[in-house]
Formats: structure tokens, C-alpha cells, sequence
DNA sequence: TCGGAAACTACACAAGTGTGTAGTAGACGG
DNA sequence: CCGTCTACTACACACTTGTGTAGTTTCCGA
């Protein structure tokens, strides 16, 4: 049986050169590229059609997010596992609905590491209890419009209602009655508690 | 001259396996030891004195923060360089106020690292530009009163001001003067605004 | 094409919020 | 020992905020 080529897709150096150390070390696996951001990742996935992409999140230019979905829509048969610090549920979420086979925290030891990407490599889903907890503790936010989303992000600022309304030229009545639907949504009961859960959730920017 | 001698204390394993391929490939330098943690560092460092501390920040347990503190205190000689993710202002201040030598962020290319960890073995310090920026644009926030951070967690929370007096056995309207203070010390003004920089800036747990 | 759901608009009223003013108590330095 | 500074307490007043109610528009599935 062939060796399985593994791809890093990852910002930081220090991981890639662990990666690559770990899993060149394994007479059954080979690194067979290294990519730091999520676009150049999509590149490389293409120029080598990989087995296996080890994939980070948190990325410049592309987020691991966007990059899975693009490498698993012209490769469907490669197997994505993404292998993170984060633990905001929407991301993790994000990245199973973007097809992502196994997702697994940077904190794992190095042969849970190695038997994950056999895992995956394999065709097996692997995704830890402990992550699996924090995507069904989180409980899904009804869908804001853009709209209300724009105006989020205003109270996140520190807006009020008479500036947001002039922001956008309405009354502020009006921007009373579409904070109070965001409230609603989110199961708030009022702006500081939105903008608390806004920033946690990552909802907003910045 | 002997070899540098280096201790890594991370909780990513992978990043410590890089740091150890890194750092052994060169004729100069050689780890010593591993922690996952920041209390595993310190307990490290005692027993092995290494030269040089590579440190992550955001660890369980102890931070690598209070871990360079510590260090330090037992072992003045020994050059703690920071190594992080971590973009806050106010835990790279905090890093090189517990005595950090230097500050590099994961992103580094391996190279760079490699030649970081000798310039603070060598006694330099060693803060990117990148970094030093980062803690330039940081104006520092006015400190809060204990009594007073308490209040900005219950903001934080969505408590009213009815609900925070009831909760300290005040008057409201003693919160309310409270909280006007707060808010002339963050610069804001609005508890909005308020949680969205004490989540920012680190001001309050979680 | 028609009916229903949801967004968007608006307002009045009730509840919550922030500032100016002011008094007391403790800490610090001269 | 006295003056100054700051935290903490309190209140009245003006302003901001959120909900109930209600009409219009827009989009989607039957």
C-alpha cells in the first residue's frame, strides 16, 4: 500500500516544522507539502492532490474555514483534518458543515495526533468528545438578516439608537424595533448582553 | 563554548515536536526538557536551569506570564523568550513585565526563531517591531478598583443597575455613580461600550 | 396568484441609564 | 496635623432604551 500524503496548512512555522518532523518520522506517511495560509493551501491541494490536509483555522488571507470547502469542492475524495486552538463553537461547527473529516485540538499528543490522521486517512470521522461537547452545548442563534447584523455591530461600538438611526437614515424608532428583534434572536434582554454574546460568539468583526 | 540549553513550555505538543527538531538540528543548542504548562515550567526550570525558556502565554493551569515570573525569581540569569499567538497589548506588556527577554509571535519563520533564541541567550532583547508596535498603540486604561471590576463583570453579564445594587446591597443609584466612574476611566460612555472593551482588553473573565 | 411569514417602518409609554451635585471616610505626603 | 485625593454613598433630573401595537412591503411555497 502507498505511503499517505499528508498536506500542512497552517500560519505557524513552529507547527509546520512539528508536522513535519512527526509524520516524516512514520513509515506509513510523508509530508508531501507545507502551505501558510488558507489560499496558498488551496493551491497546493490542487497542485498535489494530497490524501490528507492537516488544516489550522485561524489564518491570514483565507481562514482554514473557506480553504476546506474550496480544496473539498475540486478534490471531494481528500480527507480534511483540522486541527485547531479554537474553541468558538461557530468555527467548529463551520468547519464540519465545510466538510472537514476530523477536527482534533492542537493540544493532542503526538501519537493521538498521528492515529487521528490514519483515521481520516482511512475514511473515518474523528472528531473529539470533548469538541463534539462544545458544538452541542452551543445552542444555535436564530439567523440574523445583514442588516441586523450591520446594526450589532453598531451597538457593539457603543452606538445609540439616535446615532444608529442616523447612521443609517431611519427613524430611531425604527432602530428601537429592529434592536429589540435582535434581542429576540439572540435571547437577550438588552444591548450590553448583545454585545457580550456578539464579541463571544464572534458574530461581528472586530 | 557550551551548548545553549533550551527548556520549551508549551501546551501544544506539536509545537513543542517542532521546537525539539528545530533547535536539535543545530550544532549550538539543545533542549533540555519540556512542560505543557506553566507550574510543569517552573518545576522544569528549577531542576534543569536552563539557559534560555521558550514560553507560550495562553496555557492552562498557569499562565506562561505568572510561569516567567516565577522562573525568574528563582533563576535571574536564565532568558525567558516569549513565544505567542497571543495579540492582546496587555499580555505582551504583562509578558515583558514579568521579564521577559524577548517576545516573538508563532508566525516566525523558523530561521528567525532560531536566531532569536541565540540573540537572548546572548542577552539581547528581542521584540519585533510587529510586537513593539502592537504594545505603543495600547494606551493603558486607568486601573479599576477590585470593587469596581466586579461591577464591570456584572455589566459584562447584562445585569440592570437595579439587579447589581440588589447583588452588592447598595443603592442604585450608588451604582449608578459607580458605574459613571467606570466609564469616565475607560473612556466611554456607555456600559455598551464598556463590555465591549472589558471583553477586549481582557478586563474580565469570561 | 394567493396566502402566510418575516422584515421593515413607526409611535406612545414604561422602564432603565448616566451626569451634576454633594456629603463622608480613609490614605498619603508634606 | 492638615490639606489633598480618591472611593464610596446618595439623590433629582434629563436622556436613552425596549416593548406592545400596528401598518406596509417583500418574498416564498402552495
Amino acid at each position: 500500500m502507498d505511503k499517505t500524503r499528508v498536506l500542512i496548512v497552517d500560519d505557524h512555522a513552529i507547527v509546520r516544522m512539528g508536522m513535519v518532523s512527526l509524520v516524516n518520522a512514520q513509515p506509513g506517511m510523508e509530508v508531501v507539502g507545507e502551505a501558510k495560509n488558507g489560499e496558498l493551501g488551496v493551491k497546493a491541494a490542487l497542485r498535489l492532490k494530497p490524501d490528507v490536509v492537516v488544516m489550522d483555522i485561524l489564518m491570514p488571507v483565507m481562514d482554514g474555514v473557506e480553504s476546506t470547502r474550496r480544496i473539498l469542492a475540486a478534490l471531494p475524495q481528500t480527507k480534511v483534518l483540522v486541527l485547531t486552538t479554537s474553541t468558538a463553537a461557530s468555527e467548529l461547527a463551520a468547519a464540519l458543515e465545510a466538510g472537514a473529516t476530523g477536527i482534533i485540538p492542537k493540544t493532542t499528543s503526538n501519537p493521538a495526533l498521528l492515529s487521528a490522521i490514519r483515521s481520516v486517512a482511512a475514511g473515518n470521522r474523528v472528531v473529539t468528545s470533548e469538541i463534539d461537547e462544545i458544538i452541542a452545548s452551543d445552542e444555535p442563534i436564530q439567523d440574523l438578516t445583514p442588516h441586523q447584523l450591520d446594526i450589532l455591530s453598531s451597538i457593539v461600538r457603543g452606538l445609540t439608537n439616535a446615532d444608529i438611526a442616523k447612521q443609517f437614515g431611519v427613524s430611531e424608532n425604527t432602530v428601537r424595533k429592529a434592536t429589540s428583534t435582535i434581542f429576540s434572536k439572540l435571547g437577550v434582554a438588552n444591548r450590553t448582553e448583545a454585545a457580550a454574546i456578539a464579541l463571544r460568539k464572534g458574530l461581528v468583526k472586530p
